[in-house]
DNA sequence: CAAGGTGGCGCC
DNA sequence: AAAGGGCGCCACCTTG
């Protein structure tokens, strides 16, 4: 046994570091004594269901004592963890899924027994302050909070340990977590302090959660134990399917970018081999040579080449400019999306997405490893590469103008409320009181829904000024109840720095930008709507079906033979009423790839 | 050389 | 009067 004394926030830690099985006794008898554990893991990655992927350490903190466990030396060591964990009558981990998923998967004990006696101060820390540190938060890692709420010079030592022992190994992060020795002394350090670090997070942050947002608590673990079921069962990838199209993305990228290299030369302004067509900078000194020298500017002022311009260009009969835009499409498709499942895939050709559940500052999820939430919409041949289980067909369940729907409820217009009663075109009743057309007429109910205003429309929508003004002006007189809802919300957002939804959840908004609030509060009461969803189809049982939640959609596996009801049990699920309007789903049923419900398959 | 920022583009 | 919200990922480029 070997111990180090640490110091934190002006008290001294004592982590005990088990060696041996001689040690166990010790542990066992300390563990023995409490009910309430701080816990956290180390691994070798951060990907918790590829092959090759291991538990390294497992460590339980109460108060100021913390254990490291060998768990990869020996199976008793990670059989005392798991012991210890079902004997736990609470646990304090810093972002529980994914602990919590690894305990499931690689030491046997199931989501369903941890989560519910689980405080993940991830999510207390998100319902204190949803903002990330480039947003001007406190920021939700680890080091983060640590030197926010605790002790900031521990936070620095902690984060400074590891990264100078990478320099001194000569090791990349992710690297270093895999090959570092268990028995290194600054490793063990960085461990024990990690669960000592929940537990006095979850201390201080609990009563900084404001009271119209604590009934979430509970209700924000159960989403995120909903989140890792569907991630852990992962996404089953037509490989053959999937690996043809990366050649053939890949292939058509090495096509155009002949053609590039053949234009390049014919031009002979500069030397073919330093010509980047990925480099922004390369096709700007391009197009300037050959007499294109009007630019809009990027945020940061610098000259923007981006696809409207080439496309823009290419109509106008420059080739050039056609095979710079096919040969980025062709290359960040291949990359983004078939090569990527294929690289995440797991043993059974199963991909498991990371679903963030709290990940933006409005609460909305985000999806990591398969980047589901940006598959294009327009073309079936990326969706194409997800199938439904043997047996069964695809389907997804949607809501129908959501945020609109949400709109209709914090603002209490009429003309809206009526307009979803009886099934009125939201989108055509802007056109008519603005006089333009139904597409312009949509674009400015979102543009409103965003915070936008008359410059973004023409910009978007590529209409003079005056018709972009009169398109507000109208959507102004059809729905003046939202008009008067996003000028009442930037009020309260300018006086007092932040919002409150209607769920209770409070979200700060920067003064310069107090115009999003309104975004804010429809956005995050939307997700909200999704959430509820999923609960009640995670209590009807439903849970195994689904694959993954994407904003205002969820997309699910059924069995062929009851898909019809099953996707109208799941629509009736996340229908919801708020204050008289009906959040109305439509499930579709299609065939067994993702891409048969944007037209494969046919 | 790794980490972080930026530009660009995919979605809701 | 004017204000487009929220993400993830790739390639490039700068920084330390």
């Amino acid at each position: 046994m070997r111990t180090h004394e640490m110091r934190l926030a002006g008290r001294t830690v004592t982590g005990h570091v088990v060696e041996t099985q001689e040690d166990l006794p010790a542990f066992a008898d300390w563990a023995g004594r409490h009910t309430e554990f701080g816990y956290d893991t180390e691994t070798t990655s951060l990907e918790v269901y590829k092959p090759g992927f291991r538990v390294r350490a497992a460590q339980f903190s109460a108060g100021d004592q913390t254990w490291f466990l060998p768990v990869e030396r020996h199976p008793r060591f990670a059989w005392y963890t798991t012991t210890t964990l079902r004997h736990a009558k609470q646990l304090y981990i810093h972002n529980a899924a994914f602990d919590l998923q690894v305990a499931d998967r690689h030491l046997g004990v199931p989501l369903a027994e941890l989560f519910p006696k689980t405080i993940d101060t991830g999510i207390i820390s998100r319902l204190v302050d949803s903002r990330a540190r480039k947003e001007g938060g406190p920021g939700h890692k680890l080091e983060e909070l640590t030197e926010v709420f605790i002790d900031p010079v521990a936070a620095k030592q902690i984060k400074g340990s590891v990264g100078q022992q990478c320099k001194e190994l000569g090791l990349k992060k992710a690297d270093y977590f895999e090959q570092v020795s268990l028995d290194d002394e600054i490793f063990q350090m960085y461990a024990l302090m990690d669960p000592v670090l929940a537990w006095v997070l979850a201390k201080t942050l609990l009563p900084k959660v404001p009271d119209s947002a604590r009934h979430l608590i509970g209700y924000e673990h159960e989403i995120a134990r909903i989140c890792s079921d569907i991630s852990k069962q992962g996404f089953l990838l037509d490989q053959p399917y999937t690996n043809e199209l990366a050649t053939r993305l890949r292939q058509e990228e090495t096509w155009w970018q002949m053609e590039i290299e053949r234009e390049v030369e014919k031009l002979g302004f500069i030397d073919v081999d330093e010509f980047n067509p990925n480099s922004t900078d390369n096709v700007f000194e391009a197009l300037v040579y050959m007499g294109h020298l009007e630019f809009k500017q990027t945020p940061t002022g610098k000259p923007q080449v981006d696809d409207d311009l080439l496309e823009h260009l290419a109509e106008g009969g420059m080739y050039f400019a056609r095979c710079i835009k096919e040969m980025r499409k062709a290359g960040k498709w291949a990359g983004t999306w078939p090569e990527s499942f294929l690289a995440n895939a797991d043993e059974h050709g199963r991909c498991h997405a990371n679903i963030n559940t709290l990940q933006a500052r409005t609460g909305r999820m985000s999806i990591t490893g398969i980047p589901a939430q940006t598959l294009p919409s327009g073309d079936w041949i990326v969706r194409r590469c997800f199938l439904a289980d043997e047996g069964h067909v695809m389907a997804s369940i949607d809501y129908a103008a959501q945020e609109l729907r949400m709109a209709a409820v914090l603002s209490g217009d009429e003309r809206m409320y009526r307009a979803f009663e009886l099934g009125e075109d939201l989108h055509q009743i802007t056109a008519d009181a603005a006089g333009v057309t139904r597409k312009i007429g949509k674009m400015a109910n979102f543009l409103v829904c965003y915070g936008g205003g008359w410059k973004a429309l023409v910009e978007q929508a590529k209409i003079p000024e005056a018709m972009a003004r009169k398109t507000i002006a109208g959507f102004n007189k059809a729905y003046p109840g939202v008009s008067k809802l996003a000028k009442e919300m930037t009020a309260t957002a300018g006086k007092q720095g932040y919002i409150e939804t209607i769920t209770g959840r409070r979200l700060y908004v920067d003064s310069a930008r107090a115009y999003s609030a309104i975004n804010y509060a429809i956005q995050s009461a939307s997700r909200d709507v999704t959430a509820r969803g999923l609960i009640k189809a995670d209590r009807a049982g439903l849970t195994s079906f689904l694959r993954l939640p994407v904003h205002d959609e969820v997309v699910a596996s059924l069995p062929k033979n009851q898909a019809n009801d099953l996707a109208k049990e799941i629509g009736e699920c996340l229908r919801t009423q708020i204050k008289g309007v009906d959040f109305v789903t439509e499930p579709e049923v299609a065939a067994r790839s993702w891409g048969s419900l944007y037209g494969a398959d046919h």
